[in-house]
RNA sequence: GGGGAGAUACCAAAGUGGCCAACUGGGGCAGACUGUAAAUCUGCUGUCGAAUGACUUCGUAGGUUCGAAUCCUGCUCUCCCCA
């Protein structure tokens, strides 16, 4: 499932491969998110070669709720549904808990939601999310979890992360008494959570490598917490989960988290941001962030990024992609979402290359002092 | 030629004696967005000021009034109907 390539002396940073059933990627990876069967905004065309993209998300609440499972499963999974024979990773709406807070009451059996859609109650289990997940067919499948939100009392944190393990046990076991529904392997990741307590977080994370699956998740953060305080954080899990296996930080984050987090010992990412700020105008770049919005693009005839990878980034205009955005055009929030796709996913393999050549320390303090600008 | 309606900020459009520097929408400018209830949301948008506030505005010139975008008179312009 996972072999850990090159160590960097200096950090915890690494590369890896990943092997899943529909393909091997290299780590650090950044999995663009496709909440409901589509990464918004992009072809799985261009998925494949502007963003270069190897495994994506999907999100079991989102398409047990539309489509539905029984579309899905006629389909023979989310792989054909979508057309994307690349690796799939799907939440188990374990993030719903928290972002659908208004809309849904935990129990010990499990989250109960009210659609946003249309107002249907439902039920999710650590069982049925399982068996959701098997039709659904993604590569990895992610237990059931409350994803705390923040500012968290630490009574709530302790009894929240409590149920959390103990939802993993039967998630655990659900999982090991069911079968794959379309042959291939699928593989189970827990999740770490404990909210901002050291105490919990080590206690969550020895729980979570206890169930010795085969990779790693680290949720509830970057829910608005301080940034230092989600590396102090990342650091001390990652002390306790298992160093061979891969460690996936959940919805994480801005550039510079990324490569912090890479630098800590995360694995993979996944983040809205992309596809979302872009859809909102906002560019990711290697010298900063960009709003296209703003006045001063509206004569910059020069390419989004001149170096990127992406035939896309290299040949439309940031004037062209201002009058885009400004003008509610549908292509400005495609050209958006792929350029920042495809600079996210040249971030990552950048700082592997790096990491490989032994010079990520550097080369990350360079680059953290480039991001966080604002151009 | 006769009759009628109307001129409000960048645009459209409320307001018909004091609660009006003036509703609302658009446009413009800026900000937010982290396992997606988001092609979304927020703020500002007469001038000066960080702000209390001060100053100048509702076609134009006068007038009435303690007080006028609102009432009266002249002028200019626009639109509609009839000939």
């Amino acid at each position: 499932m996972f072999e850990v390539r090159n160590r960097c002396k200096d950090s915890a940073a690494r590369t890896g491969i990943l092997t899943t059933a529909h393909g091997t990627v290299k780590t650090p990876v950044f999995m663009p998110v496709g909440t409901g069967g589509t990464v918004k905004g992009v072809m799985q065309r261009d998925l494949k070669h502007e963003v270069n993209a190897g495994i994506i998300l999907g999100n079991t609440y989102h398409l047990y709720l539309r489509p539905g499972t029984e579309i899905i499963m006629k389909a023979g999974g989310l792989h054909r549904f979508m057309n994307w024979d690349r690796a799939i990773l799907t939440d188990s709406g374990g993030y719903q808990v928290f972002s659908l807070s208004e809309n849904r009451k935990l129990s010990d059996m499990g989250a109960h939601f009210k659609s946003h859609i249309d107002g249907s109650l439902h039920t999710f289990t650590p069982e049925s999310v399982i068996d959701i997940q098997r039709i659904i067919g993604a590569d990895i499948i992610m237990a059931l979890d409350e994803c705390t939100p923040y500012p968290c009392d630490y009574e709530y944190a302790v009894r929240s992360m409590e149920l959390t393990h103990r939802w993993l046990t039967r998630a655990v076991n659900h999982f090991a008494n069911t079968e794959p529904a379309y042959g291939h392997e699928q593989v189970l990741f827990p999740i770490v959570q404990g909210s901002v307590y050291k105490d919990l977080r080590k206690q969550s994370a020895e729980y979570i490598a206890s169930a010795g699956m085969p990779g790693n998740a680290i949720g509830g953060l970057s829910v608005g917490e301080p940034a230092e305080i989600m590396y102090e954080m990342i650091g001390l899990v990652n002390e306790i989960l298992p160093e061979e296996k891969p460690r996936y930080l959940m919805g994480v984050g801005t550039p510079v988290n990324i490569l912090e987090a890479i630098d800590l010992g995360i694995d993979m990412f996944d983040c809205v941001m992309p596809t979302r700020n872009g859809r909102n105008g906002m560019l990711f770049t290697a010298e900063g962030v960009i709003n296209i919005k703003n006045r001063k693009w509206a004569d910059d005839y020069s390419p989004l990024d001149v170096n990127s990878s992406s035939e896309v980034s290299r040949t439309y205009s940031k004037a062209y992609l201002r009058h885009l955005i400004i003008s509610g055009e549908l292509l400005g929030a495609q050209i958006a979402s792929i350029h920042n796709l495809a600079f996210y996913l040249w971030l990552v393999a950048e700082a592997g290359r790096h990491i490989e050549k032994g010079d990520f320390k550097n080369w990350k303090t360079e680059m953290v002092r480039s991001l966080a600008r604002r151009i």
